[in-house]
DNA sequence: TTTATTTACGAATACGTTTAAGTAAAAACC
DNA sequence: GGTTTTTACTTAAACGTATTCGTAAATAAA
């Protein structure tokens, strides 16, 4: 690097020392305007870019968070990070972005690999198949973290959901009010407060109608995709319920192809509702109820309180902040 | 930071010299096996790790690379970040993400701000709205560089492209052969090859078969979502297309919402086919006839080359690799 | 046995920045 | 006019790692 335009170059250039013209890039108040705007307009001229190694090793700011998702080819997680971005970029901080792809353990490594002092702080998303929390525990004693939509719940740190138990509650209800019958759920997120919540309030409308509810009505999420499809396909031909309520979107879509499968009329013999942010939810065929979660606005209220950690220095108390879904009715609902 | 386990640590705790840690840690041959060993077990018990800011710094190795993209909420640049991070991961390599929301602006800052040593090497797929390619030219003399899916043709650094041209020109022909007489254009991307090769196909395809061709039949994308769907809307009123060819995914999706509006009927009144990687492209009312490109392998292939370039410290000649996309016929465009 | 070579390590420096501490000159105060 | 305070800088020391160069001991070659 030889080239390389640096503090040092500034320096000898114009004759003063290294220190002032740092502070000057800093803009400190002990440098006068003067000597500030030598300083500035050479850098431009030169194309000064501070080193950010450098500038980090000194400083311990990166200037850099890390955003641990499940998936990232997920409408939720893409709208989700654009939210965060539109935060970050508006300080000036780059985005790593890490998937796990649901897998526990590449989570594990990476929550470990970012103890290095690599980032300022930390957003997650917590993968399904993750059900030991404790390098969770560990990880936020030590930076700061804020956790989005797939939370668990005794953990010392800020979470951002929303609201889960209404909104599953609501969705049922809607079922039960269209005249159905026999309501399955499609389960995913089991160890997580969020899964939980979901499923809990889909419960509670059940027993607000007295509706019947079996073991055999729930499908939970596999790993596998394929088998996801001959779960639900399963269920769907021994159980012949009237309607299924999905907790993700993953587990929406196999329900469209099972449908198809067995001949069954969307929505006239199966009503389908699931959480999703699918942006061709209004498109499909026929159309998909979702419950459709704000979420730009949770990576950007993420993002926001994990800036105001890194800027106060102080931790927030542990409050949830709980914000609110959609529940849109579309065709795979229709009362006919 | 006083509680940091770092080489001088490990060095007081064993008795030697922080170069020998810091030599063991890197496996150097210098370092005897069983000096090695102790380091490395010491290293394992103090879960010691290597800060990436120093050793950045003094090795000018950041272990990361950038990637820049118009937009994450878009299933073929999801996909190819995946194929991107695949191979990334397996080199313990971290991934910047960038979203330029297809401004032009927006991607000179980024690129501006890579020149500071940050990372690596940088994966760009180009916005649409970037016309002039100065910075690229600037930047690739500089830094690594491998361009993605959206490329511009006079750029010296390696280019990673699909067959647009062909893809077009086959999906005018099913069209043709389908008995559409008058084959409307989306058009996107114009400054790029990527865009210019995808109409020359097209118009390859309507000369073959000496089809009728007028400017009144192309709709250029904008910038603004909803003039996107005004743009079409007008253009399919006045001019009465019996089918529509769609550059990107952005203008296929306004064109369900127009058929609609305008009670066509998809696909006997207007066909459609469109360059797209939309999971639920089967799933759409009805299910859409998709050009799909191999958007993960793309991903793959491009982090591939740029860590050759890193590893074999010298610049491929300028090559162009392009992969082969998949015409699949759905619904839209059934010959009924 | 003497000399040359290899092995395994340490001392010291550099990477580019930030910052605590120090200082001369200018300004403000009585 | 002398003292204090403020202003605008500089010096020097970090931050944690990688690397060049040097060297003593062990081994091999003569």
């Amino acid at each position: 690097m030889k080239g390389t335009v640096t503090v040092k170059t500034l320096a000898k250039e114009l004759n003063i020392s290294i220190a002032t013209v740092s502070k000057a890039l800093n803009d400190s108040y002990e440098i006068s305007l003067e000597t500030k705007q030598k300083v500035w307009d050479l850098a431009k001229k030169l194309k000064y870019e501070r080193n950010p190694s450098a500038s980090n090793l000194r400083s311990h700011k990166t200037k850099t968070i890390a955003v641990i998702i499940p998936e990232i080819a997920n409408n939720f997680f893409s709208l989700a990070i654009n939210g965060i971005e539109e935060i970050a970029r508006k300080r000036d901080y780059h985005v790593l972005i890490y998937q796990t792809h649901e897998n526990s353990d590449t989570e594990i490594a990476f929550t470990d690999s970012l103890l290095s002092g690599r980032v300022d702080g930390i957003l997650i998303s917590v993968s399904s198949n993750t059900n030991n929390n404790e390098h969770f525990k560990e990880l936020v004693k030590k930076i700061p973290v804020v956790f989005f939509d797939r939370v668990f719940e005794d953990i010392d740190a800020v979470k951002i959901t929303t609201d889960d138990y209404e909104s599953a509650y609501n969705a049922t209800c809607h079922l039960i009010e269209c005249g159905c019958k026999k309501i399955a759920y499609l389960f995913a997120l089991n160890n997580l407060v969020t899964g939980k919540n979901r499923f809990a309030g889909y419960l509670k409308a059940l027993e607000k109608y007295n509706m019947l509810y079996t073991d055999e009505m729930i499908v939970h999420y596999d790993k596998d995709t394929s088998k996801n499809y001959e779960n639900i396909k399963a269920m769907v031909s021994n159980q012949k319920p009237d309607a299924v309520i999905a907790s993700i979107e993953e587990l929406a879509l196999p329900c469209y192809y099972v449908a198809r499968e067995l001949n069954l009329n969307i929505p006239k013999d199966l009503k389908i509702i699931s959480f999703s942010n699918l942006n061709t939810a209004p498109l499909l065929n026929p159309s998909l109820t979702t419950i459709e979660q704000p979420a730009f606005e949770i990576g950007k209220e993420a993002a926001g309180i994990l800036f105001k950690i890194l800027e106060k220095k102080y931790l927030e108390p542990n409050e949830n902040h709980i914000l609110k879904s959609r529940l849109i009715k579309r065709e795979s609902t229709s009362c006919g």
